[in-house]
DNA sequence: GACTCTCCTTAACGACGTTAAGTTGGCCGA
DNA sequence: TCGGCCAACTTAACGTCGTTAAGGAGAGTC
């Protein structure tokens, strides 16, 4: 009854069952289920599950770079808020940061913020290999963050057992009370702890990499 | 004939195995054909795969964390060290940062290593919150860095399919010619990169962080 | 010598990704 | 209007996976 499936529909049904049962009870049964089909006729569409998952990604971060702030205007925010815009979008899907660290990308539709981003840095006057090396920086450093969150917090809401700041305070030998205490701030304030990284890269960047001073005015 | 099983034995062979099969092709059955047993029987010793990714992933931190260098004399070499140790721990195992990133670790036998570090900052006046952030800072730059750098090259000297600079800018539209001309640092110099980045982070904790300068000489 | 406890085996279950072979429905040329 | 073709599915099945249930061998203890 429901029109034919196609691609863009089977990624879009996936990515909304991956907020239901997490990376792990993705199936491609389930996916079928779901849209009134069996199993092997997602196979029609795609080679097989990894080809799925390589598209959900690609998708993932299609969605993302569908919005204004192409064109920033300093480097500073093109870094920060490249890596924000990105880590947004992982948390947007339960495991999100798994899923796409886990594929490679389908297309090179990304190309155009990519050329955006590096671009405020070369007419900042840094080196195309410098702007790279900045943009890498902060991209390695969003995924990690975000993996090390979803894996304490899967949903915005929901909370990972095993992750308590005081269990672990408990079970740790006293003698080494930096590390027992740290555990509140390993276990929580995401949000402010990711923007301080980012005001460390962008500091960081511009001690380390930073063109001289251009003296035209 | 060989003497029994135990914990240790298990995750050992499990290690040992990873670097052949990768994560994907890590079985129980596998595992236990390797120990002269049948899979079940891992049941007795570990509660469930999980359990063994667990004890695998604690145990080669632990692995790294044998080492010297537990009393590092300045932040910025703690710091830096740390994520050096890591990575290279990390890149000891085939997918070693993904069964790292994927598991909960069993014990606190990191502690020790975390006090030191953590006591380097405070050391040089840090809070204890401002030590914190930069640790996990580091941290989730060295996890997301090596991700990256592992489904790149799944193990020295290897090297994945899909990831030529070559075809990468070929298939970029070249209207984003700064996105095409990037996939050279994309793909590789790992080495220099990360230590670039480390530097970057170093420079940045220092400008953000660093508390005032002590008057006492 | 029966009991028990540890550590393993055999057998099996249900679910998974995937493949092979067959079925349906619509379009197209004659 | 008919016959065939081809896209898009279904049905059936294979092999493998993690895991559980039940049972058995062997050592140690009263």
């Amino acid at each position: 009854m429901p029109s034919k499936l196609d691609r863009a529909q089977v990624v879009d049904t996936a990515l909304r069952l991956l907020d239901e049962t997490g990376l792990e009870g993705l199936t491609l049964r389930r996916i079928a289920t779901e849209l009134d089909v069996k199993a092997p006729a997602l196979y029609w569409h795609f080679a097989n599950k990894q080809a799925l998952l390589d598209e959900m990604a690609t998708e993932m971060l299609r969605r993302m770079t569908t919005r204004p702030a192409l064109a920033p205007d300093s480097w500073q925010e093109a870094l920060a808020g490249t890596c924000r815009v990105l880590r947004r979008a992982l948390l947007g899907y339960r495991d999100g940061a798994k899923v796409f660290s886990g594929t490679r990308l389908t297309d090179h539709g990304h190309a155009e913020g990519q050329h955006a981003v590096l671009g405020a840095f070369t007419r900042a006057g840094f080196e195309l290999g410098d702007a790279v090396q900045a943009f890498t920086t902060g991209y390695a450093y969003t995924i990690g963050f975000v993996i090390e969150e979803q894996a304490v917090q899967p949903m915005p809401g929901e909370r990972a057992p095993g992750y308590d700041a005081g269990e672990r305070a408990a079970a740790i030998d006293p003698a080494y009370e930096l590390a027992a205490a740290a555990g509140q701030d390993l276990f929580g304030g995401f949000e402010q702890r990711f923007e301080r990284g980012l005001a460390i890269l962008v500091a960081g960047v511009e001690a380390v990499l930073l063109p001289p001073t251009r003296l035209s005015p």
